[in-house]
DNA sequence: GTCTATAGATCGATAGAC
DNA sequence: GTCTATCGATCTATAGAC
């Protein structure tokens, strides 16, 4: 049994600041001063919870990493274009919710460092689900003919840049927002995108 | 008239690295001694072309900004579908034919240093010419009522993801790929989408 | 578990010879 | 226009008291 995250733990405060200052100034541009004056600590006491500043970069990744492939593993025996509005539905919802702002975790090379090999392995098992899911829609016949690793970076970048509005602000209506992502992308991709309004319906069916 | 940028020029060397770098590593990634070896000088010599760090990816930054508000300009009298056809297939192809890596100028808070208010109120510029092509076509009947504001992330997070393949390799078919970016978007965005066919068509007449 | 103090490395930028 | 030498600031991380 995992042990529940204490919301107001010092440690859970930690991954917060560091999350919201990494998406802002990135991860080089983010000192361990600023993340612990933002917990209102002293610098050092950041490292009785995290070896390495490296260390709170790799633990919010696994956090938004674990669950997203969790979530676009889910309905296996769907269609593909039902599978990937309700993975995009999903994982606006969940990233929104999140306490953690991930943009900006993936900009840097970081991810190419030998530390972070297990997080740069799950990214790349992301992508290729994401790919699949679009060869698997264009063998369906649902899906035009694209480039599926273009499609995969269209939707990763639109993911990124959408989920916070400028500032860190929280959207104000995250319901909406993932719909329109989802529609967007999938109009972007069936090949009779009229369609999209039966996906919708039957990736909601889903969810639910 | 504008001195031709000569593109051995150590000056101009320095920017290619510079922005290669910026991209991969991010600003503040980046070391001002890892440019400086990549253009083949010691670190300090690149302070008699540059006064600081910052001037590099503040002329970046404009070498970028200016020709994409230019291009988002012209075609004034055509339909705003059309218009945004033809500013993303140009804009795509500029990108990949530019000898800089634009990926990672603007991912830091960099832009809101006081020393780049410039560069921050060109990028305004691009964005709010973008929401009004939008809007445009929203108001036209052309598009569907979406949040101009969310396509327009939307585009950029697109734009900017989809320019380089993995690895700041650059892509094999920029005319292809620049196709697939217009056409993805017009779709998403155009009320009926079997019309991008016929947008695309007189996108193309535009341009040529 | 947080603190003070500081080590040790690296950073951007300057001075001045050639 | 490039070099060597180096300054002063800032960075991550450690040592050890409480």
């Amino acid at each position: 049994m995992k042990p529940a995250p204490d919301r107001s733990s010092t440690r859970q405060r930690i991954l917060e600041a560091a999350a919201a200052l990494f998406a802002r100034r990135g991860f080089h541009g983010t000192s361990t001063r600023e993340i612990a004056a933002d917990v209102g600590v002293r610098q050092p006491s950041l490292f009785h919870h995290f070896p390495t500043k490296q260390a709170m970069l790799a633990e919010l990744l696994d956090l938004d990493l674990q669950p997203a492939l969790e979530r676009i593993r889910r309905h296996r025996t769907a269609p593909p274009a039902v599978r990937l509005y309700a993975y995009l539905l999903e994982d606006v919802a969940a990233l929104v919710a999140s306490p953690f702002d991930v943009r900006g975790l993936y900009n840097d090379a970081v991810l190419e460092d030998d530390a972070l090999a297990d997080q740069r392995h799950a990214r790349e098992a992301l992508h290729t689900e994401m790919r699949q899911l679009v060869s698997a829609g264009i063998a369906s016949g649902d899906f035009r003919k694209v480039d599926p690793e273009v499609a995969r970076q269209m939707m990763t970048g639109m993911l990124l840049d959408t989920i916070w509005a400028a500032g860190s602000r929280v959207v104000d209506d995250p319901a909406g927002r993932a719909g329109e992502v989802a529609d967007f992308v999938l109009r972007g991709l069936l090949a009779d995108c009229r369609e999209v309004a039966e996906v919708e319906v039957q990736a909601r069916q889903l969810i639910s």
